[in-house]
RNA sequence: GGUCUCGUAGUUCAAUGGAUAGAAUAGAAGUUUCCUAAACUUUUGAUACAGGUUCGAUUCCUGUCGAGACUACCA
């Protein structure tokens, strides 16, 4: 238990001897104590002075005296400055709680709590490569089901593919007019690019086309809408749907060329998935799911055949879910899905990792639900994140703004070597040795830029910026790890460690150890935290304090040649600590640290 | 037009209604006979504007100005 939630009681249990008033937990609020004044922990007093007509100063002091005195294990002393108690907690405190974690495994872990929850992210379209936008995506939703799962909650992590519908035709009439028998294989260009340029080749063409129906003095809109290889296209997705043969065959190659090619990336940034759906299995289940609704009456039918829902009562619109020919819009298949999901797995909450450009989709999907009475659709919970921009604006395929990912990592692995060589600290490392620490560097820099960011936020990636690996970044993190393993390899038996450390004197802490170990105790209460805001930008804000706080403290005092034997094993314990809680937390966020760098 | 989100140092990000608004980076000045200087120390610099609620407002409310998203029988 973290020590605040160990306060809270104890201030509740004073506050009703002293003066007879019931209080709640959640009522007190207890904030780290500002380092310019002396204290751990502060008790905010205003919202009591009124309450039991004292003067904040005495109503502290009375706290404070009554606190101390009745629990002289934790608390050493305390100050009273206008509103505020603050409480110094006894360095007894802090050595125990050390003593009883330093070596722990599973620090900031919790047990199974029964509850299961689906996470859904990632969700990639078939028509093109992995870029800048979805790697938010990928490590927020990869990060957040970890978090959870640590934290008791059984998961299941699902991806949707969208591998269906008339974006994926363009890039397959692309192929077949202009690929002139080409494959990944023959070209050596991975598969999701090569399909990806298709798909760019058809924006080009169709483009062509328009200029010229327009210099024919046709409308813009019109030409849009009548190019010939717009209208090809969407015969191609008429053959699909009636499962023409020679397109279903083309459609399953090039997907499957897809495929292959997001496998290699996924494996590098490390997604995975429990659970795959296909868009093009999920959109019939969607409209049977939209016919029986009709029939309980939630949908009805226009004159024009098209069905739809009203929302206007629940301050929307009508929202259409099957057009009038009888096929599936987009929410159509969302719905389906819903319940296909509910269905396997039961879930008691499921996630959706989705940009907030979606958030009135989501609201309107979750809402449907409700409408339908649904069991699962309280459970459904949209993980809004923000668009990542770069700093001349929002990417744009058309304007070729998009930052692949595999070109982004391929970039940033090039500027891990070229510092790594420059620093010359691991000339010994092997070949396979090195390629495995720019990987590790390059992904833990990505990774770390990305998620540090509140997710709710939009967020502005500058090139220069990811790849400056100084301060506030996921190698200045790992270069902490890896300093103190260098330590902690100098150490001669670690078992003794223990027993030395027991003999320490009681007041024997010194700030920097002190400010450190209370970082460290705030780990766990951080995790929850995080799980509550579904917000895994605050472990990488935390794990980056303690590391700073370890560099300032590792600067001032020496762990090797420390004062006395006594220290030195405190201080190994410390050091031991925090780099184990800075692996675990970085393991949150799915990056990894090196032992050397 | 309507709905929603956002305006914090030059820049990128923090701050359950709490103390003198924190970091990082950029700028200035320092620290290697000593465990990895991808480090550390010092320093310059910000709440868009105007009201309101409150003991106390970056945070809550109203308005103005600015930015973005959504508002498709696209996905």
């Amino acid at each position: 238990m973290s020590i605040v939630s160990y306060i809270k009681p104890l201030i509740a249990t004073e506050l009703k001897k002293l003066y007879g008033q019931d209080v709640s937990e959640s009522d007190l609020a207890i904030n780290s104590t500002k380092p310019e004044f002396e204290g751990d922990y502060t008790f905010v007093l205003f919202s009591f002075v009124k309450l039991l007509k004292k003067a904040p100063e005495q109503l502290g002091r009375e706290i404070g005296e009554a606190l101390v005195k009745a629990n002289p294990d934790i608390f050493s002393r305390y100050n009273v400055i206008k509103g505020f108690l603050n409480l110094t907690v006894t360095d007894s405190y802090w050595i125990n709680f050390l003593q009883h974690n330093y070596n722990s495994s599973t620090f900031g872990f919790k047990p199974a709590n029964g509850q299961k929850v689906m996470v859904e992210y990632s969700s990639p379209n078939t028509n093109k490569p992995i870029h800048l936008g979805h790697l938010r995506n990928n490590f927020l939703g990869w990060s957040v089901a970890q978090v959870l799962k640590q934290s008791g909650y059984e998961i299941i992590k699902s991806c949707i593919s969208n591998d269906r519908g008339i974006h994926i035709c363009k890039s397959m009439l692309a192929w077949q007019r202009f690929g002139n028998g080409e494959t990944p294989e023959s070209t050596g260009i991975k598969g999701d690019h090569f399909v990806g340029d298709y798909y760019v080749k058809f924006n080009t063409e169709y483009k062509k086309e328009i200029d010229e129906l327009v210099a024919g003095g046709m409308k813009k809109e019109e030409a849009e809408k009548e190019a010939p290889i717009m209208k090809a296209t969407q015969q191609m997705l008429l053959d699909w749907e009636s499962g023409k043969p020679d397109v279903i065959e083309l459609w399953k190659k090039m997907n499957g060329w897809v495929y292959k090619g997001f496998d290699v990336t996924y494996k590098r940034i490390g997604s995975d998935f429990d659970k795959m759906y296909y868009e093009s299995e999920t959109y019939l289940p969607g409209k049977r799911f939209v016919e029986e609704g009709l029939k309980q009456g939630a949908f009805f039918k226009k004159d024009d055949g098209s069905t739809w829902i009203d929302l206007t009562e629940e301050g929307l619109d009508e929202k259409l879910v099957l057009r009038k020919d009888g096929t599936s819009v987009y929410i159509t298949q969302d719905l389906g899905l819903a319940q296909q999901k509910y269905e396997e797995f039961k879930y008691d909450q499921s996630i959706y990792v989705i940009a907030d450009e979606q958030n009135y989709h989501m609201k309107v999907l979750k809402l449907i639900l409700q409408k339908l009475g649904k069991p699962y659709a309280g459970g459904i919970y949209h993980l809004s994140y923000g668009m990542v921009e770069l700093p001349t604006g929002r990417m744009k395929g058309r304007e070729g703004t998009v930052v692949d990912a595999d070109d982004l990592i391929d970039e940033m692995v090039k500027v891990a070597k070229n510092k790594t060589e420059e620093l010359g600290k691991v000339k010994d490392f092997t070949e396979t040795e090195l390629v495995e620490l720019y990987d590790t560097i390059a992904l833990g820099a990505l990774k770390f830029f990305l998620l540090r960011v509140d997710p709710k936020k939009r967020m502005i990636f500058n090139p220069e910026e990811s790849i400056d690996f100084h301060g506030f970044t996921g190698p200045f993190v790992q270069y902490t790890h890896a300093r103190i393993k260098s330590i902690l390899r100098k150490q001669e038996a670690p078992a003794a460690a223990k027993a030395m450390a027991d003999k320490l004197a009681v007041n024997g802490l010194l700030k920097l150890e002190k400010d450190l170990i209370v970082s460290l105790e705030q780990y766990p209460a951080i995790l929850e935290q995080v799980v509550v805001e579904n917000n895994p930008s605050l472990i990488a804000i935390y794990v980056f304090n303690l590391a700073k706080s370890f560099n300032t403290f590792y600067t001032e005092h020496s762990v090797m040649n420390a004062e006395s034997e006594e220290k030195k094993q405190l201080r190994l314990q410390l050091s031991a600590m925090t780099a184990k809680v800075i692996a675990l937390g970085m393991g949150l966020l799915g990056i990894k640290v090196p032992e050397r760098m």
